[in-house]
RNA sequence: GGCACCGUCGCCAAGUGGUAAGGCAAAGGUCUGCAAAACCUUUAUUCCCCGGUUCGAAUCCGGGCGGUGCCUCCA
């Protein structure tokens, strides 16, 4: 089945068909490191992670180049208020970057280019650029790219040319043939990092990199670009410039990307999570307190190009979600133990996900196709009665199925008795409890009960309870969950 | 001001022409010494409002109302 994307440059949802069969070249544009992520770039390197996934899961062969931009304006700014050099204090927070990244789960891009280490390719680019006359050296050291010369500039951002006029700016000192022209090369100021170039020394504007990088680890057309729809414009549409004057035919703004994604934003109280307005919370601070595969359940919820919410609220829901999930694998596993999963029959779980992941990557549909497929299977593992060796095979295709679509999610994978334990561990620390007095208790409640002194094992329970602590007896012992 | 997007049960959320997935919460039940968990049942004749197109619309069109984003750095 083919997979279907819904393109930001077309509008519409369309087939994705590959430049090359069985091939997809994929970038997506990567953060700025002059700070911590936040919670914002785990929703959208969680839906790469998703693309990337499942792509593969279909058979594609999938190149993934994600960049780090380590040259830029509040890079240079945040190290000069630190007396630290810009290109560490960028490669420290892109390896903090990829930390973070990694304790999501995500996989780690083939190729995580830096602008610093492109400098010759962004150079020759603007080259052909000049030569093809899009864009223009003034001689102040700046080079511009030439927004009217390209026909199709702001198609992806469904914004002609004329509507930009009134926010378009011109910094003082810049030397812009017209407001909307932008930088391809900024000639260098004092104490700025500044390369050589046919200019003078300078550095590359925040766009072309992009297209030069992409360039190098990709050729001149690929097929699925991507990024947050904040990108749209300008960043997308002057690569889109860039790389079709560059490399195209200078006129058609397919000629890039064949196929564009953005996603939606992470919002709290319906305003978009930013740095600028200062309501963000870091990945690592928000791993520091919730699980981070309960994170990506809580952002796989959502459709990728809708907006989502965040609160801890929201959060601790997806985290008690986690917790039913791998109760259930937990419960499943014993009960199918060496048994070899059933073949044909069935509702096929791991196709219809799949398939829902096919139209668009509807990640929320699969949750929910998930959601019924762990209810039957608790049900039958609940099933009084022995369990007849079918039932025993049904078990076991559900628990290796349910893995399977957890591999696309980038859930599911860890073993269920170890990411109980984690997860209870989060969830007593969250409360502050005292874990050891916790267990003092149940060994006293355990003897109240030997003895038939309900009264005082219900006052213990009661007790724990009022904690948080909810107790369940089972043939095995008392255990014990926060909430 | 220009250009887009969004408005579905108390809350979160899928569904883009064929008669409203799923999760949380709530109520009842099974199970249990009591519980917890799990499971079963119930919970939107209705999708912001008003018109229109259609045999048929939450889904398409027009107009309102409300919210958000981009137009400056941003995932």
């Amino acid at each position: 089945m083919p997979i279907h994307i819904l393109d930001t440059l077309t509008g519409k949802k369309r087939e994705f068909v590959p430049l090359e069969p069985g091939k997809v070249r994929f970038y997506a544009c990567g953060p700025t490191v002059y700070d911590h992520a936040h919670v914002g770039h785990a929703r959208s390197y969680v839906v790469w992670d998703v693309v990337i996934r499942h792509l593969r899961a279909r058979g594609y062969e999938v190149k993934y180049v994600r960049n780090f931009t380590d040259v830029d304006d509040k890079i240079i700014r945040r190290a000069s208020e630190r007396g630290e050099d810009p290109i560490a204090l960028a490669d420290r927070f892109a390896r903090a970057y990829d930390e973070d990244m990694d304790a999501l789960g995500n996989l780690r891009p083939d190729v995580a280019p830096r602008v610093s280490d492109h400098i010759p390719q962004i150079v020759t680019l603007i080259e052909k650029l000049l030569a093809k006359g899009f864009a223009y050296a003034p001689g102040n050291g700046d080079v511009y790219y030439e927004v009217r010369k390209f026909p199709e500039y702001g198609r992806l951002s469904k914004r002609n040319v004329d509507d930009l006029m009134s926010g378009a700016r011109v910094e003082p000192g810049e030397a812009k043939r017209d407001p909307l022209d932008f930088a391809l090369w900024k000639g260098a100021k004092p104490g700025e990092p500044a390369w050589d170039s046919p200019w003078g020394k300078g550095r590359p504007g925040w766009h072309i990199e992009c297209s030069a990088m992409t360039e190098e680890h990709l050729g001149a057309t690929i097929d699925l670009h991507g990024g947050g729809k904040d990108l749209v414009f300008p960043h997308h549409t002057n690569e889109i410039a860039q790389s079709v004057a560059a490399l195209g035919d200078g006129v058609h703004a397919e000629g890039f990307a064949r196929t564009w994604m953005h996603h939606g934003f992470v919002e709290i109280d319906s305003e978009k999570m930013s740095k600028s307005l200062g309501n963000f919370f870091t990945i690592r601070e928000v791993l520091a307190r919730f699980d981070a595969e309960a994170m990506r359940v809580f952002l796989l919820n959502t459709h990728y190009r809708n907006p989502v919410n965040y609160s801890d609220v929201e959060l601790g829901q997806a985290e008690r979600r986690l917790v039913y999930l791998y109760e259930t694998l937990e419960k499943v596993d014993r009960l199918a133990q060496g048994v070899t999963a059933a073949e044909g029959g069935g509702d096929d779980l791991v196709e219809r996900s799949r398939a829902a992941l096919d139209d668009d990557f509807n990640t929320a549909m699969v949750l929910g196709i998930l959601a019924d497929a762990f209810t039957a299977a608790n049900a039958l593992a609940d099933r009084k009665g022995k369990k007849t060796p079918e039932d025993k095979a049904e078990l076991a295709r559900f628990a290796r199925d349910a893995r399977l679509v957890g591999r696309e999610l980038g859930i599911l994978q860890r073993g269920p008795a170890q990411a109980l334990l984690s997860l209870r561990d989060r969830a007593a620390a969250r409360r502050g409890l005292d874990q050891a007095l916790v267990a003092r208790r149940i060994a006293e409640r355990a003897e109240a009960r030997l003895a038939k002194d309900f009264a005082r094992s219900d006052a213990i329970r009661a007790e724990l309870l009022e904690l948080g602590v909810a107790l369940m007896d089972g043939p095995q012992g008392t255990s014990w969950k926060v909430e």
